[in-house]
DNA sequence: TGACTTTCGTTTATCGATAATTTATTCTTG
DNA sequence: CAAGAATAAATTATCGATAAACGAAAGTCA
């Protein structure tokens, strides 16, 4: 088996992604060329194309001749992040309720799959199929530009984790996914976007209610 | 005077971002490594770097093995730009109705620009004075997240020039924003959302007619 | 003592050269 | 003459080494 079919830089970037996003890096750490590039037995270039591409997909920040962090989520960015999804998220479901023709079968596993997390009371697992409800909607709605912006804001579960914890009961969390569904099986475009408009506000100011306590 | 106060891979980046921008390059031409690094009397590295931060900002696209090219924007690209656009304007222009607390100076001065530049048949410089009108709304709207996205969608005048060519009087095209702007100036930021949203439909609508001609 | 300078170790930024890959060209071979 | 293999030319990807910049620690002088 080949370990080199993608380009060392790919490779870097996915392993270091992963550690981001898996948590084994934390917001803060340092990113040390010459230590990374040593683990993966590679010299410092791709693995300073790697940081280049974090950076640029905004899960790390730099300073010149200061080096790499992996970049912390402020609560006021992510705050901000909310007024735009729900923006934008309006639009996919309207585009996404023409498309779908009704075909909601996916969009049902993953409220199904939250009841399940909420059993489990595995909180992580529940959050990450509410974002994958979320990023269905989008990957229907068949306007790219649209899910590049969407995948821009970086909406991970480890970062939304903190919103829905202790404010909200699981079962109900996952019920809330509903109406929307419904809307978009019945084709009703203009009634899926204002509910899932209102849904993405509505954690938007759990949000700002956080920061002040 | 030092040539070299920021770093050559920044340096370097912003002369090739200019020369795209300003259609120096051109889209589909090719951006070769050694000969940039050349003319610009660098290594290949810094280079290197710099196309790939543009090719994270959309500016550039890049195969592996066979190069860097300049991005070139499709006219569907250009139609799915428009309601993102008119999604997240909505939400600046109504957070912007609140913070501008009716000093709409800046906006007034980008209508008379307009107004100047149809006078003398500018168009491009018309266009320019119309992309700055909308981001001094995205700008006032004080959420870093909104505006980065905005950034993102790289609303630059050589691509909208197309759009409003031929099919709009000059005059005219300025005087759309008067409303906006007076809505901004009262404060009243649900009807300034409003009419920014159906502004920017309007053109997303313009561009799905110039592609069936 | 305490502020300023100097030195040193660490890390990034850049370089020049080599390896790997693609594309175009030339050479077979039927 | 056409199809395919082999070769050559161009370009990217990676390497190893050096230069530049930073931050901390040690040293200096009032």
């Amino acid at each position: 088996m080949t370990l080199t079919r993608k380009s060392l830089r790919q490779q870097i970037k996915e392993i270091l992604l992963t550690r981001i996003l898996q948590g084994e890096y934390r917001p803060g750490d340092r990113l040390i060329e010459l230590q990374i590039a040593q683990e993966f037995g590679t010299s410092q270039a791709p693995v300073r194309e790697s940081l280049r591409e974090l950076e640029a997909l905004g899960f790390v920040e730099s300073v010149p001749y200061r080096g790499a962090r992996v970049r912390a989520v402020s609560q006021q960015e992510l705050a901000e992040v909310y007024p735009v999804r729900a923006a934008i998220e309006e639009v996919a479901a309207r585009a996404a309720a023409v498309r779908l023709a009704g075909d909601v079968g996916a969009l049902e596993a993953e409220i199904a799959a939250m009841h399940r997390a909420a059993d489990d009371g595995d909180l992580y697992a529940q959050v990450c199929h509410d974002v994958a409800f979320h990023r269905l909607i989008v990957d229907a709605c068949g306007n790219r530009v649209l899910q590049e912006v969407w995948r821009s804001l970086r909406i991970e579960a480890r970062t939304l984790i903190s919103v829905v914890k202790t404010e909200i009961e699981p079962h109900h969390l996952a019920d809330m996914h509903r109406p929307i569904l419904e809307a978009l099986r019945a084709g009703d475009g203009d009634l899926a976007g204002r509910l899932l408009r209102q849904h993405v506000e509505f954690f938007g100011e759990l949000v700002l209610k956080g920061e002040h306590a």
